[in-house]
DNA sequence: AACCAATAATTGGTTAACCAAATGTAGGGT
DNA sequence: ACCCTACATTTGGTTAACCAATTATTGGTT
């Protein structure tokens, strides 16, 4: 076994937190109903003692539901219960404090489809500054992989471009939050052949095209056929 | 003007947070050249003291950055900046920061994307299990709305359901995050008119048969026929 | 009885202090 | 000269204390 697979094992043995702890006894709490969608918390030093911990987690806890909008919190005023969806609480605020982000092949999966729309999106809005600062990206690219340097960087920063160009930053965020985890997996799991860098190069060229053209359709197609491969890699490599 | 409006034109008066503020120099730091890829940062003390601020807003930046996978802190060791790309920290970590969720018709939009592979990949996966319990969301729906009752939880539940179904965690996480602001969005700009439920209905049981059938093409088109409605109506209101 | 003002208690925001583990270092033994 | 051990320092993890603002309460006035 290789000491990186090792060290990959030892990893997936996780310690529950302290903080997703205390967001399972809030969930308990919300679900039977102590606690109303509307209601306020306690205060963040009861729920500390209450639950026998520091009140940074606490807080961190907070934190954390109030990113994904489950809690609101007012200065001097209170931590409250987001009124409007229980059920939704109920059923699945366990998956949401992982987010994980390491199986591999859902990540792989759910770029793939996002990044089609995001390729047809950007060649119905891109403006000629998009399209310049792409087409650099994109020469940037070649650049590297002409001089057989490694060209990741390049190749998700040319992703990253199309993702702009969508002029939705929902789009563009949610991509955003997918790439450094792309990245890592892709350099751990050493899925680019040495070939891949050259028929990528000309992929690039055939989006960008479709894009200068803004033609959404052949955009699509073409992102299609350039994240075809590595898409396919990674469902073989789930079958390991 | 509606006191809503005001209070709402005031939130947006952002103070820039000191987190975010300190994000920006990190992001400084790595941009200028003094912190490269694999690099440990100063201690959270240094940090802390050198920005003249408090350390727990060190800690919370790095955390921030840390779920986005720009840092990787080991306790006792100290935090490094993850190798993989500094091109993307210096194009677009400003956008990353706040996750503007605020934008109702971004929101939409890449909410209709993702529902509808989202739908057809529930379509092409779901199990009995999964079936059902869609069916059954499908039905608490359905009661709601016959007995004229506010619908707007059981119709997120149904499409957390599809979501669930797809049997792609990022996915469903995805799809999680937009949904309070979702509901939010919608329930402020009371978007739904009285006889939407009606329609709805039907669209919902359009789309269960279609995975229950297991008809990917089916579930799709049935899905975006059912998002169509809302996204148009958001496209008016960004007119506005 | 109703209302208003002053004060006391409670809130989240912020900072400082403490802890155990890990690491770097110096010194003695081989 | 090399290596191993013991100690001091530094690390992130954790807790407790302090702060200003808000809210609840209480007492007095009309």
């Amino acid at each position: 076994m290789d000491t990186a697979d090792i060290i990959q094992s030892i990893k997936s043995i996780e310690f529950e937190s302290p903080t997703d702890k205390i967001i399972q006894q809030l969930k308990q709490l919300i679900v039977s109903g102590q606690l109303k969608p509307g209601d306020r918390l306690p205060a963040e030093r009861v729920l500390a003692e209450k639950l026998g911990v520091g009140r940074s987690y606490v807080r961190e806890a907070i934190r954390k539901l109030e990113f994904f909008g489950l809690l609101k919190t007012s200065p001097q005023s209170g931590t409250y219960v987001s009124g409007y969806s229980i059920k939704m609480i109920e059923g699945v605020l366990t998956d949401i404090i992982n987010f994980n982000k390491d199986d591999f092949s859902a990540l792989i999966e759910a770029r793939y489809y996002m990044e089609i729309n995001a390729a047809r999106l950007a060649a119905m809005r891109r403006t000629e500054e998009d399209l310049a600062l792409l087409r650099s990206a994109v020469e940037d690219y070649d650049l590297k992989v002409n001089s057989k340097q490694d060209a990741i960087q390049e190749d998700m920063f040319i992703h990253l471009r199309i993702a702009n160009a969508t002029k939705n930053s929902v789009f563009e965020s949610m991509l955003l939050m997918l790439l450094p985890d792309m990245i890592r997996n892709i350099v751990e799991k050493k899925i680019c052949g040495d070939n891949r860098g050259v028929k990528a190069m000309a992929e690039h060229h055939e989006i960008l095209q479709a894009i200068a053209d803004q033609d959404a359709d052949a955009a699509g197609a073409a992102m299609a056929a350039h994240l075809d491969d590595i898409f396919r890699i990674s469902k073989e490599v789930k079958l390991i």
